[in-house]
DNA sequence: GACGTATGTATCAATATGATATATATTATA
DNA sequence: TATAATATATATCATATTGATACATACGTC
């Protein structure tokens, strides 16, 4: 087997959703996706057309106040696709963490310039994580929707290890900072 | 600014902790780093043979019982690039879960496939557990060596986060399976 | 009326993966 | 003691993907 092409069922499982331009593709990775995954315009557009010409979508061309858009819908048989693939047992979940790869050569740089890279961290996921707890309350409200369901179980992950990036945030942080001292009383 | 070459810095950090070969570098990513990052035999030797002609690296060929080997040493340049790369402030973590992937999509397929898909995962990260756990203990030890104490940042950053990982693998779980009971009447 | 942001499609060089090929060395197993 | 399996070691290549850029219209606001 060569190389997975994973796009293809980013993009077919997102239109299983509903109707999308490849605009709204791209949005949707951005906004409830970004948490777990992502994909550029350049993978978006190419796939979009290889998916057609295989049959597992269809597009319909409209021109909307001057702007084309082209709008995409799965086809039967391209549900069939996505199954075969969302049955199958995951291979691989892939990360790629900078600032733990940062850190971990942290001892080239000195603690200090690694406790910033450790703040920035940390103030970026204080500033997500109202949001995803904010989604986790309204997607409880919409529980009898089943579809809505499969977005809650990834939300209420994003709040479970934000809240331990926090919590491992403040013990780095402080095992660095006895670091300096040590290193500053020896210089 | 083009593409930016992550693998440059990832050898390049692996070889300023000791001199290397290709193969070896592969296994630190396999092994202490698999928790935040990996790279493939396709762009270590390639990376490589180009850090040497940029004279960020020097190489001495040996020949042990008869099998090659290239052992990589990292130069002053080399040691400077590599800095001035790491007290950048991070661009950006790149998380892809294939597992999430395949949850937010799970309505196609529905709760049995799904539940499958997390107690997979749960196994996975439970195998993995003990042995973070064992290298925090062990690095704990080492503790006045400065240079393991960066290592040990992201090793207990591996254990707060599996932590989590299986505690939402439990409400996950228990999430879905109040589905397949509701979804199960309606049948 | 000008400026910034949002909607929308598209391409391409640079980068990275995953598979595969090729050899030798070491360890386990029949 | 053969022999099979695994580990050490380097290398290449088709395919996948990113990140940057280009182009154009629409909308809000100052």
């Amino acid at each position: 087997m060569a190389n997975e092409k994973k796009n293809n069922y980013v993009i077919l499982g997102l239109l299983s959703h509903s109707t999308m331009t490849g605009y709204e593709i791209k949005k949707r990775l951005n906004t409830t996706m970004r948490l777990f995954w992502n994909a550029s315009y350049g993978s978006i557009y190419p796939t979009l057309q290889l998916l057609k010409k295989e049959g597992h979508i269809i597009s319909s061309e409209t021109t909307e106040k001057g702007r084309d858009k082209i709008a995409y819908m799965i086809t039967q048989k391209g549900r069939e696709y996505l199954r075969e693939w969302l049955e199958k047992p995951v291979v691989k979940d892939e990360l790629r963490y900078e600032t733990l790869l940062k850190l971990f050569f942290g001892n080239e740089v000195g603690a200090t310039i690694t406790i910033e890279h450790i703040q920035a961290f940390e103030e970026k996921i204080k500033q997500e994580l109202p949001f995803l707890k904010a989604s986790v309350a309204e997607l409880k409200k919409l529980d009898s929707e089943i579809a809505h369901r499969y977005y809650m179980l990834t939300a209420m992950f994003g709040v479970k290890t934000y809240e331990a990036y926090l919590e491992w945030c403040e013990d780095a942080k402080e095992y660095l900072e006895q670091e300096e001292k040590i290193s500053g009383k020896l210089r």
